[in-house]
This record gives structure tokens, sequence and C-alpha cells, in this order.
DNA sequence: CTTGAAAATGAATTGAGTGTCATTTATATT
DNA sequence: AATATAAATGACACTCAATTCATTTTCAAG
């Protein structure tokens, strides 16, 4: 089977990212094994090392594949702009959706995330991930500067910072308190409002 | 050696409790097992199994001691009280201090909490949890309006809930992309600002 | 059709942690 | 001092995931 293509090995690793997905959304980060994903692909037990070394090592990929296609979908919603808070409120309520959805990997996203603040490379990974995004929000509210949405300059990272621990802090406690005890819609659409107000806005 | 005495018994867990505090700050939840716990203690093998069912056991038994020595810390922070502002601060600055320690549990904490979201007790363990910060916190506002500090009523659960949650988000974040990376001091005290912001004062 | 090399298999090994229990140790009681 | 009994010990058995590797399968090339 001298099938020497690097397609088909990209093929092979896409089947197991697809596994995986199934068994993290299922069984979250920690809980997960080698095992599970190997069955769940219907393989065999040693196959997924000629691919991948450990869980760790997949979780990364799965998740770098995730993020690119979230990072498209951001760029999308922004260049199809409106006003920055049309943005955000349409950014907030994917959001929503996603995290209350049944089939959502956030759970397993913030367990991996949680823990391997141990391990160096995963905590650079992780930053990276965090500027990416932050650099993601500065270009929207640039933007909303530059059309004269607002009018004075406003200090854009630090608002998105806050913004972003909101949004963890929120996620983390619909995970860990039950979704039935956070109203994710109802904290959203109050950050949302906060965010406006901290924005010096043209009075149309 | 019948020793009969509860005593005893308590003075074992207490033990046990300790040795599992150094192993805890030292390997975070997941990582640490029953084998560090009992070779920190410098006792044998099958003994914690006289006094513990479990790692779960031991760390929920941990954390309700320190809930309980932390709500006192906090009941004594408010009967000193001088202003909501001056509380909140010096709270802040506790928990940031607490944070950034080289021994500090915290890490353990987030770990543990995040990673047993699909336990059921656990889930109902960090519930209670959570309402009993809630209503501290709410004391410490309403105190605000006996006093007159505020002048009108304000939404106390609601911005109780909004500051917990980008407090654990802040948490989590210096946890997970490393200290030096996000600036605890700086978002708390915005944090602190835009709190009194949100409380209708008086004009002393 | 044969062959050779890469791909895939899965039995077997390794390794680490959990949990048990027969035995030993310590000491309060008599 | 002898005895009874609870506490403590630590070797051992068990579980389960991770990993290896000899063997088998597959298929493209000759």
């Amino acid at each position: 089977m001298p099938k020497v293509t690097d397609e088909h090995k990209e093929f092979r690793k896409q089947q197991i990212l697809l596994a995986a997905m199934e068994v993290f959304k299922r069984k979250g980060y920690e809980k997960a094994t080698l095992k599970d994903i190997v069955e769940q692909a219907g393989m065999s037990r040693g196959w997924i090392y000629l691919y991948f070394t450990d869980k760790k090592q997949i979780f990364e990929a799965l998740l770098t594949y995730l993020d690119a296609e979230q990072e498209q979908k951001f760029a999308e919603l922004i260049s199809s702009y409106d006003t920055v808070f049309s943005v955000l409120s349409r950014f907030f309520e994917e959001l929503r959706l996603e995290m209350t959805s049944e089939e959502t990997l956030y759970p397993a996203v913030y367990e991996f995330w949680i823990t391997s603040w141990r391990d160096e490379t995963v905590r650079e990974f992780f930053a990276k991930r965090y500027e990416r995004t932050v650099a993601m929000f500065s270009d929207l509210f640039h933007k909303g500067l530059d059309s004269g949405e607002f009018t004075a300059t406003i200090p854009v990272d630090e608002i998105t910072k806050m913004m972003m621990s909101s949004i963890d802090g929120m996620m983390v406690h619909s995970l860990a308190f039950g979704l039935a005890r956070i109203d994710m819609k109802k904290q959203l659409d109050q950050l949302l409002r906060r965010l406006m107000e901290l924005l010096p806005q043209s009075s149309i």
C-alpha cells in the first residue's frame, strides 16, 4: 500500500479530528481517552500513533482548526458591518447559542485551558489565541472610530480585555453552575449595554 | 490502641487536609494523586482510606474549611465597615495578593471547579458556594443603602453577579495566560471604578 | 500475477494509580 | 504485666489507559 500521498495523511488526520471532536463534546477533555477516540473513529488501537503523539496534540490541532473557522466568521461579520453595536450583538448571540447547545465543544475547551496552565507550550498557545482575539475586537472598535460612530479615541485594548474577562467569567459560570442557574442572555445583554456606555458615541 | 476519641479522628483528618493542601498547591487538582497526599503526610498507602473515600471528598472538605475562613474574614471586613468602596477595595487587594502568591490554592480550585462540572453533586456544591457569595456581597451593598452612602435602590443581585463573573474571568485569565500577561491590579481597579459608577452615590 | 513497501491491526506489555486486607503496632484498661 | 482492641502498615491484587511492535493487509509498480 505505498500510497505516499500527503493528501492521504491529511485525510486521516481529518478523520481523527472529527472523531476526537465527537468524543470531546461528549466526555470533555480530561475524561476523554485516546482509546475513546480510536473507537469513535472505528479504527484499531495503535493506529492513532501514526498520526498524533498524544491527546494534547490532537486537541490543539482541533482547536487551531476551529479557531480559524471562527476568525473567518468574525471577519465576515465585520465586513457586513453596520454598527459596532450590531456586530457585537450578533457575535454575543452566536456565542450564547453555541454555549447553550447540547453539542458544544466549549466545556472541553475550558477544561483543556484550565487544566493545562502548568504546561508552558499550552500557555503559549492560549496566550497567542488571546492576543488574536484582542486584535480582532480592536479592529472592530477602530472601525467604529473610522466610521464616525464614536466621537473620541477610546482605550480599545482596555475595553476589549474587560469584555473578554467578563465573557469568559460568564462562560465558566454557566458551565460550572449549570445553564439553568445562569441567565446568559440577560448577562450578555447587560454586558453589551455597559460596553456601549463606555464608548463615547456620536449623537447620530 | 483503643483511643475511641472523635477528636483523634478529627485530628487525623486535619492532618490529611494539611498534607492535601500542600499537594494541591504544588500539583493542582487533576495531577494530584492520593499517593502524593499520603506521601506528603508521611503515612502509609492504605491509611488514607480510613478517613476519606477519594480525592474529591478530600478537596471538598478542604474547600469547605477554607471557605468558612474566608467568609469569616469577609464578615470582619464588613464589620469594620467604612464605605462600600473601602471594603471592596480591600477585598480586591487581598484577592489579588492571594492569587499572585506562589503558594496559592486558587489554581487547584478553578481546576476542580471546571473539570467537575459533569458531576451533579459538585455542581450543587459550587452552586451553593455561589449563592453564599452573592449573599455576602448583597449584604455589603445593602449596608451601603442603609448608611446613606447610596441614594437610590440598586439592582444588588445583578451588580453582584456581574462583578463575580468579571472577577472569575480575570482569575481564569491570569491563571491561564500567566500572571505576567494579565495586569490583575489594573483590571481590578477598573472593575472597582466601574462598579462605583453603577452605584448612585450621595454627593458627599 | 507477483512483489515490495507502506498502512493498518490488535495482542501484549508497560506503567501508574486505586483500593483491599491480613498482619503488625500501640496503648488504654484491668 | 496481660489483654483486648482500634490504628496503622504496606504488600498485593486490580483496573485501565498508554504504548509498542510483530504480523497482516492493501495496493501500486513492475
